[in-house]
DNA sequence: GGCATGTGCAACTCTGGGATTGCACATGAG
DNA sequence: CTCATGTGCAATCCCAGAGTTGCACATGCC
């Protein structure tokens, strides 16, 4: 299943940092560790860390080029997350009408 | 903006003891904190802060009858949250969609 | 080869927040 | 009124994780 995905994809979100970092990658479509550290108020390392759990929640792919390592960002966890969000958002409207529904049944006894 | 809505919501759903919550709200359709405590392997008190910060996310709603307060559900902030992480989904697809392009092209020369 | 630059690894600090416990307060039931 | 039950508040413990620093290693450039 994908709630794994989800899992990752939530843990990884949490963090203001991280969601800085995506928007960065995205406007950047690619960039290196070091490159990412001169655009954010943390170090290098920092930036790794963080890289590596969005890396290992499928947020972000890099390529090894040389001596620099290239980050992107992927789209696909984020949609399958954004999906199971969507979901989860329509299921709990259809508990809350049947909810709605069977309040007002017993209303009219 | 919804923006805060948003950090708000993906911080709530970092915590899978809160996702659990959720879960159990969400089937219950409406539940104290203490009834929630003995589905969860947690204290109440436990339960009360999580549900406080589902709250302050706008996630679920309480309201007082006597001398307990009853929980439910609110999808709203979850549907934001889904909208906005579809609509980042597709505008990081459009980047890479024009990246690709740029690389097509230049690999024509 | 020698130097600059970009990564990787490891130890360390420190704050946030998840969880517990104990007690005081309010309200419904008898 | 008395007791049981459900909440609220505050102090405390504990640890995952965000961040730093220092150094070793790899690779491109001259």
């Amino acid at each position: 299943m994908d709630h794994d995905v989800v899992d990752g994809v939530l843990a990884a979100l949490a963090d203001p940092t991280r969601r800085q970092l995506l928007d960065l990658l995205a406007s950047h479509g690619q960039a290196t560790a070091t490159t990412l550290a001169g655009g954010l108020p943390v170090s290098r390392q920092a930036i790794v860390k963080h890289l590596t759990v969005l890396d290992s929640a499928g947020l972000v792919g890099s390529v090894k080029i040389g001596r620099e390592v290239r980050y992107a960002v992927r789209s696909e966890a984020l949609d399958t997350t954004a999906r199971w969000m969507a979901s989860l958002a329509a299921d709990w409207d259809r508990r809350l009408a049947r909810i709605k529904r069977l309040a007002e049944a017993a209303e009219q006894d």
